[in-house]
DNA sequence: CCGACTATATATAAATC
DNA sequence: TGATTTATATATAGTCG
């Protein structure tokens, strides 16, 4: 709708692109102002840009939180526990990751190794010879 | 928009109102999908009619789950419960404390001490020195 | 890069089937 | 009712300052 007609594909001049977006960015947040109060209807609109930069429309009456929540209840779709999984996953992942290291740090300063082996002791005693062996050499090099 | 222009306030007709909404609801969406297209933007529309049914767009690409990732981390706003926050609290806590440990771990073993003082490392060579000796007091028990 | 300005493409209110 | 067809209102692509 205008001068020319476009096909709908990407942009591929960035300023055109930039110009398109923010007016047609316009538009569609009228669109969504006047269906709300035509028909009253709750809508929600997030637009982000390529850039990142966000905008969004939210009937008035209403908050994105209701509506998602409308949403979650409608669609069975479970945004809040999908995410909540996510976040739960990657904590135990990263606790994990945390008492392995928190073991081996035990270790090398020489606590909770009652329950090792020759094995393993030996292990350890080469790691801290050889992180001994760097630090005095480190020390050395600072004496000049 | 048409034969007659109409104001922009609630339409009284139901039937009317019904009919608007849905020709209105498939052009936002419409413009939704171009919008995204052309400029790639990514666009998340939840539309609710009055009568409480629900029509719902996302750019490809996305999900409602990650454009509402980005729309809390650049509004800032809670859109999570506080149960929700807490965990990506403690997950930050945790991830430092992580980093921490990792790096505590990387010295004593000798690794990225070049930046490090003489009293940083004299306290290194002391856990070195500490935790060899309770290692090589362990060993000589184990040979009974 | 912006806002203002058209000429045209689209959307849609009302009419019609 | 609901789809299709107009006649008109709006949106907007390209242009200019």
């Amino acid at each position: 709708m205008g001068r020319g007609k476009i096909e709908i594909k990407r942009i591929e001049n960035s300023s055109n692109r930039q110009v398109t977006y923010s007016k047609r960015r316009n538009g569609i947040m009228k669109k969504a102002k006047e269906i709300t109060v035509l028909c009253d209807a709750q809508v929600s609109l997030v637009i982000f840009a390529s850039s990142g930069k966000m905008h969004e429309y939210c009937s008035p009456s209403t908050t994105l939180v209701d509506i998602l929540d409308k949403y979650h209840k409608q669609s069975g779709e479970r945004l809040w526990d999908a995410k909540h999984e996510n976040l739960s996953i990657e904590l135990d992942r990263i606790k994990k990751e945390n008492d392995s290291m928190q073991i081996e740090l035990r270790h090398l300063k020489g606590e909770d190794i009652t329950s090792l082996h020759h094995k393993e002791l030996m292990a350890i005693e080469e790691a801290l010879e050889n992180g001994l062996g760097s630090v005095r050499e480190k020390q050395a090099s600072l004496m000049t």
